[in-house]
Order: structure tokens, then sequence, then C-alpha cells
DNA sequence: GTATGTTTCAAACAGGTGTTTGAATTTATG
DNA sequence: CATAAATTCAAACACCTGTTTGAAACATAC
């Protein structure tokens, strides 16, 4: 099956080997560990998908740990220096910003992977859910080390185009926001298609993002407590407001420390 | 280690075997799946926690896959059972519920499961995280087939609190806010350890819910369109609505076929 | 062309997986 | 008690896993 032909391919004018053996398998690993998860794909899968022999990945990474942080470093790095760039433009400003502007700060760029890769947003999203929900949190780790502080800084913005939340209710309201977007993406295409064929609505990534902000935006902004209708009135209970340590400290360890 | 003493036990007066083998092989794999998930949960792993041969598992349940199933509808039959009982009493009544009523038809019950079993609520949404996951999805298909009806109820009740929306924004909104819950309650409790050492303030299954239920009903009513603070103006592209198929075949096919 | 370093390859490795087997044991029945 | 059914048990099954090995093929440089 595998010819020699193949060995060898003009790349910008000169002969090279064939798209470098390292890329092949890494694109494989991308395709299959979104599809499957990290556990449910073997190396086996990956090098006949790859078309490589199975000893290369060892060869190339080490190991398959090394392989999937490696997955991992490509999709992200792509993604959080668009998302750092964006970042900067609103930490910048003086009044605070509003929260669809944050929320597009991170969304527009998501958007932006499906056009680099196809299903790049869905295979994006479902290596993110896998990080977090698979084994016991070694990928977790890897990316709070690597890529906390981003993630720090999108807090940050967020709590001030939240005034008058808690540092408590902000960094609650941040994990649901992420648990509605990385689910509802990663969502293996059943959601999609349970709506197309009962809306007969084409659903893009784009729409749903259309969906989806309002969402976040409205949740994100609520008042601490609504019994009845949003009314923001009564007592509340849950309520501690304890901004007492520096902002420094306080978002330092909520998410540089997994 | 395995002695022979623990072989029998005095249960209702009367002599039976120890607690029942099966009864044990639950317990231990229920502990396990929510843990480490499905596949990283071996059928050894299994059989040493709850101290039994492992052949008894394929004697008992004959596959592993049928023991998933088996935890899962243990859990679910508890909960569905209440949520069932839930829905019906507001079903029944005339005018349309409030948001946060249909919003605490689930998660009371979900609260509950804390007090059956220890860590109950989060198992289960880990299970339910996982299942969604995990594999290409033999489970949730299992899920829907058996319990389909009842999410169905509840998605038809939520459309009915939120007059003004397409059953295309309940659609979209309703698996946001399934995102938000699951990803939040199944977060492998790194989130409530941050939360409790940043905030100095017990995290509990309640005080995520009085968090996270005004977050969801806020999105959940949100205007459909809100460039700027949430107001209703302006001209809204997405806001397709079509409501022209009847809503019992609308429903049907929206979540009973996966 | 020979030598050197890099990359590929088939094969084997040690270990873990779910499942099956057939005998031994326990439990229930007449 | 004896017989029959249900359950437990240790061992083995066939298969899949990530990783290692050592020779073969390739590339590049002298």
């Amino acid at each position: 099956m595998h010819t020699s032909i193949n060995k060898s391919s003009i790349i910008k004018g000169s002969f090279k080997k064939r798209a470098g053996t390292k890329e092949l398998i890494l694109n494989a690993a991308e395709e299959l560990f979104a599809e499957r998860g990290f556990v449910e794909t073997s190396l086996r899968m990956i090098t006949a998908k790859a078309d490589v022999n199975l000893a290369s990945v060892n060869y190339h990474y080490g190991s398959k740990k090394s392989l999937i942080q490696a997955v991992f470093n490509r999709y992200l790095s792509d993604f959080y220096r668009i998302v750092g760039d964006n970042l900067q433009s609103l930490e910048n400003r003086k009044e605070p910003p509003a929260i669809e502007e944050v929320l597009k700060l991170i969304i527009d760029p998501l958007i932006e992977l499906d056009n680099i890769k196809v299903d790049g947003t869905v295979a994006f999203m479902r290596l993110l859910s896998r990080a977090y929900s698979e084994t016991q949190g070694h990928l977790r780790r890897f990316l709070m080390v690597n890529y906390g502080d981003i993630m720090d800084r999108f807090y940050r913005l967020l709590y001030t185009a939240l005034p008058g939340h808690s540092q408590y209710e902000v960094f609650w309201r941040l994990h649901f926001s992420m648990g509605a977007a990385i689910f509802t993406f990663a969502g293996n295409q059943a959601l999609t298609e349970i709506s197309q064929s009962d809306f007969e609505q084409s659903v893009t990534v784009r729409s749903i993002s259309t969906q989806l902000i309002p969402f976040l935006a409205a949740g994100l902004k609520a008042s601490g407590f609504s019994p009845d209708s949003g009314n923001k009135s009564s007592g509340n209970q849950n309520n501690v407001n304890q901004n007492n340590s520096t902002q420094e400290n306080l978002t330092a360890t909520t998410l540089k420390n997994p």
C-alpha cells in the first residue's frame, strides 16, 4: 500500500521530504483526538491515518502524552495570540468595556478558527472539553501553567465590565459561561443536526454565537438574587462580598494554581 | 485478604448473602465511573474495590457496557421520578410558570441527590458529562430512548415560560443552560477548591445553585439581540421565528431522536 | 565514493483490557 | 440428607495498548 512515490514532493521549487512526518502525525492526532478523545485514540490509529510508521510517534514526540500536549500547543498558540491582542486593546481603554465587547473578544477568534481549519471551532472546543473531563487533570494543569495568564487577564477585564458584582459572583459566572460555550460547541454535532432538521435553518458556528452572546451577556449582568422576576429587591443570603484582599493576589491565585 | 466471615450478614432478621454482590459491583462502579470515566475504569478496578471476583461482573451484568447502563439507570430512575412529579404540578397550572420555577423544578432534585449520597450531585453530573463526551454516543442514545420524554416535557414547559421567544431560541438556550450546569457541577472539584481558597467561603451544591439560577434565568429571559445593553431595540438578524410546524411534532423530533 | 548522522521500518516487548471457561463452592429445594 | 440450581473463583483466552529495539534506508557532508 505505501508506495515510495509519495516520499518526495516539490515544495517551493526544491525537493523535500513528503510534508514532514512530524506534521502528518500532528494533523492526524488532532483530528482523532477531537473526534474520539485521548484515551480512546490509539497511536496505531494515528499512524495509520497519517500513513507513517508506528514507532515514528515515539521518535518525534517521545511519548503519547507529549503528543497530546503538542496538539494542544499548536491550537492554543494560534488562538491565544489573537485573544492576547484583543485583550490589550480593551485593557488600554479608560472606561470599562461592555460585556458584549468582552465576550466578542474571545468568541470572535473562536469563530475565526473555523475559517482556518475545517470545523476548527468544534475541534478546539472538543479538545478543551476533553482536557477538562478526561484523566485526573494533567492536561488542565498544562493549560493553566502555559496559558493561565491570558485567562487571568480575561477574568479581570470581565470584572471591570461588571460593576456592582463581587469577584465571587464574577468567578462563578465566568465558569458558567465557559460551560455553556464549551458544552454547546463541543456537543457532538448532535445538537446541530437536531436543530437543522427541526428548524430548517443551517447551523453554523457564527449562528450559534449569535444566540450565545446575548444569553451569556444577560446572565453575566443579572442581579445577584432574583426570586421572582429579576428585581434586586429583598434580602439576599449568599451575597458575601469580600474585596479585602488585593486584586493582584486574588486573580493570581484564582487562575494560576490549578 | 478476603475472609469468609463477611459472606453472610443479618438483614431484616434473616440470614442473607453479604449485601449482594450485584449491588457491591454497582456501588463501586458508580464511584469509579464518576471519578475516572468509563474507558479509564477497568473491570479489575471495580471488582477490586467491591472485593468481588472479576468474573462476577460478566455473570451478573453480561458486559461492561451493560454495567454502565445499569449505573445510569439507578441514578436516573431516582432522579427523574422526582422531576416527573414536579413537572406535572407545573404542567397542570393554567398560567405559564416563571422561569425560576422551571429551573428549580430540576435543580432542587439535583441538590437533593447530595443528601441521598455523598457527593451525589457531582457524581451524577460527572456521569452525565461523560455520557455526552465519551465514545461516539451510545450512552447518549440510551439516555434519550429511556428518558427523552422527561426532557421533552421540560423543554415544552420552558417554552411556555418564555413568551415572545421562538422555539429555536429556547432550544439553544436550554442547551446553553445544560452546559453551564453540567460543566460547573462536574468540574473536577478544581473550581470548588479555587473558590474556597480565594473567597474563604464554603462551596456547596446549594451555594453554587444560588449563583447559577439567577444567571440562567437572566440568560433564558434575555431579548434576542442585544448589541449594547440588553434593550430590545433595533433590528435583529437571526430571529427567524417559525412556529409553523405543530408543537407536537416539533418537540418530539427535537429530543426523542438522538 | 565513503563516511556520518538522521529517519524509517518490521518486529517484538511487557503489560493491561474485556470476556470465557470449567471446576469448586455455596445456597436453595425436594 | 441428597439433589439441583445458583454463585464464586482462579486461570486462561484473545486482543489491544504504549514503548523499545536493531537493522535497513535515507540524507547530507567530506
